[in-house]
DNA sequence: ATGAAAGCGCTAACAT
DNA sequence: ATGTTAGCGCTTTCAT
């Protein structure tokens, strides 16, 4: 037997109007209305059909993330604190593995408007955007997470690259490293090219020329942190330190540091972008530049909530753009 | 200016009937008068209103998942895979965050069932069960994973948690560790008592008696990793080997480790559960129990699948409790 | 304070 | 092959 607002309103006696009006806390119902009602829906055990509530209110109370990688420990914050945020509001969260797969992307994002969420955070891979430009102007709320798209205005929350990256390069410059090689990845990305601009402006700052065989651009990926890595250190003239733009090419790096033997500080200079508990008690503790990812997911979704309940986030019209700083935390990886 | 399948059937001059069909690939339409309902959509840019469709067909193509904690590499690797396998089949996933709290876990059944979700995996707290067990009694299809509740019989996949430990435990004694230490979580939790269970098999196989100073019960995080492994090792009779029964313990464990300047094999052996490849890279890599954990997340969003399709998965209507095994990988990190 | 009834956007049974 | 229509379960306007 299905229970529906109709059954309670028969058991209790009054119109699924009023049954509806409790429901949600409407004033205007007679405390003994009330009581009976609950009592109603009580002993039915009845939970109300939030997807005929959507379809009514055309309002879901969802909102869609889009996501590179939840295996990627930055992802998962990153799931995390948004759905802390959501949850505080009130809303539910369909997560979306994009898999950094512009085809996936697209994918979700149909997905999503199929499903009406009240509006999506996107962690992009820059293509599609064609078709977020158009959601954009059917007044889909979006906001963009850790990277923009080229060709789309949109309001984004991001964290400042290339100062994180420049502090970490200067850091190690300040060690007293010149020959310093670097290791990130997709250049077409905000996170890619601003790690490798900060790298860049140290390197130049210190009179340091630059040299392209130092420079190596992967995926952001594990598997390009070991081969990259490879490719850095095999070379007879091999960089005395290294800057790795990212976890995942971190572990790959270490993987690959420690297959050749080399030890650090003593063989090679190290320091990272993003941090991780594992690096910390690494036999030599990597120094790194740490993320606020918590703030970036967070504020992300607070900003999104506000677009969703109309509020005006930017100013004029403009798409805003939030910028978060970083952190260099110093550990044991320099001479 | 909305959109809806009326639009679509107002453009393309036939009944909504006709669009809905082309939607679904029904057969029985003309090709000639498909073709423009296609056209019509796709210069609409319309979409299908999912929450209308899943009200009208009483089935909203999602399923619900549950977990302890997304931060958790576990966790994170069993959303991966439950999204995997749900996308394949044309589900969608909606994610929570239980938190390991009751009440969080409680509150989200209830939202997952108003949400009408088709199905739920869920990696129980063990309470709540008189809650779950109404939801299984008023047909909801559930899959437990990874632990079952008390007082409630439903289909599960688990990882043989004795066993493993048991190998563990077993491999430590063959290397010739006596005096071995365990820390391990919550005895109330099919996982902790699985994991104490395989640790006291293979001691008293070994003729090794029980020592109760040798055990330490915490909570599966971080910070009873470091707090235990302390209590541990501070005392003056401390064990020369330590079996650290999940990956969270298992970096609190090194934390301490660490603090205290041991040095592992030499000064201490260990074998832990879980798997990371940042345990792969330690000075000394540690010997570990490999969960399978993204079979763990497939087959139980297989199974939940089945069960929503209204194939039987057990026999003769008994629950199926579905155990993965594990594998030993020997490293470094005993004497 | 409460109820009657329309309608959100779709699907499915039935009719043509 | 296509259209008509009822209705999924709720909210909301308008009556009373």
């Amino acid at each position: 037997m299905k229970i529906n607002i109709k059954s309670v309103a028969d058991k209790a006696g009054v119109s699924t109007a009023t049954i509806s009006r409790v429901l949600r806390n409407y004033p205007g119902v007679r405390e003994k209305t009330k009581k009976r009602v609950l009592k109603a829906i009580s002993e039915l055990d009845y939970e109300v059909n939030a997807v005929a509530r959507s379809l009514r209110q055309r309002k879901t109370f969802t909102i869609g993330i889009i996501v590179g990688n939840v295996l990627s420990q930055f992802y998962s914050i990153i799931a995390k604190s948004v759905e802390d945020v959501a949850h505080k509001y009130g809303y539910n969260m369909i997560l979306c593995n994009g898999d950094d797969d512009p085809e996936k992307e697209l994918r979700y994002l149909k997905v999503l408007k199929a499903n009406r969420v009240d509006g999506i955070i996107l962690t992009p891979t820059g293509k599609n955007a064609d078709y977020i430009n158009r959601l954009i102007n059917t007044d889909a709320k979006i906001v963009l997470l850790d990277r923009l798209i080229d060709g789309v205005e949109c309001d984004a929350v991001l964290v400042d690259n290339e100062e994180g990256a420049y502090k970490a390069v200067k850091y190690l410059i300040d060690r007293g490293y010149r020959r310093i090689g670097i290791i990130t990845g997709y250049l077409d990305r905000t996170t890619g090219k601003g790690r490798l601009n900060g790298y860049l402006r140290a390197l130049s700052e210190a009179g340091i020329p630059r040299d392209d065989n130092l420079i190596k651009i992967g995926k952001f990926k594990k598997r390009s942190g070991i081969e990259l890595t490879r490719e850095l250190l095999q070379d007879p003239n091999r960089p005395e330190a290294l800057f790795v733009s990212n976890l995942d090419m971190t572990l790959g790096a270490m993987i690959t540091i420690k297959e050749m033997g080399l030890k650090i500080p003593d063989d090679l200079g190290m320091a990272v972008f993003d941090d991780s508990e594992w690096i910390s008690i690494l036999d030599s503790p990597l120094t790194a530049v740490i993320q606020p990812v918590h703030s970036l997911g967070s504020t992300a979704t607070e900003a999104l909530i506000k677009k969703i309940n109309g509020e005006k986030i930017g100013m004029n019209d403009k798409p805003i753009i939030i910028t978060l700083n970083t952190n260099l935390v110093i550990r044991n990886s320099t001479k």
